[in-house]
DNA sequence: CCAGTGACCAAGG
DNA sequence: TCCTTGGCCACTG
């Protein structure tokens, strides 16, 4: 698989992250979630969910900007992270 | 080939 | 809960 084949893969799920939950790097790009950082702090695609992907413990890579725009949601918080048993996204159907 | 680097992760203390 | 540690993996120089 080619790297950009890869990436569209990572795009593709966070793209199916439905607003209120979340989903975390791990999630997006199983075996590689530092990848998934990458792809995201690389894309600037204005359309693109990226403030629905945390950490595995429910804390956020990017601050303030990013709990506003989750509390706009309604994604459940516990303290300064979001409550993953809420509104993590299952991935096993 | 090797070393450094990251919007990471899980386990321990 | 907060830190540290060791481990990932892709990418870059």
């Amino acid at each position: 698989m080619g790297r950009v084949e890869r990436e569209e893969r990572i795009l593709e799920r966070i793209r199916a992250t439905p607003p209120g939950f979340v989903r975390t790097y791990g999630d997006v790009s199983p075996g590689a979630p530092r990848v998934a950082g990458a792809v995201l702090s690389a894309c600037h695609d204005e359309s693109l969910p990226w403030h629905r992907i945390v950490r595995a413990d429910g804390t956020l890579a990017k601050g303030g900007r990013q709990r506003a725009l989750l509390d706009a949601e309604g994604v459940p918080f516990r303290g300064s992270r979001v409550d993953m048993r809420i509104a993590r996204v299952p991935d096993q159907p």
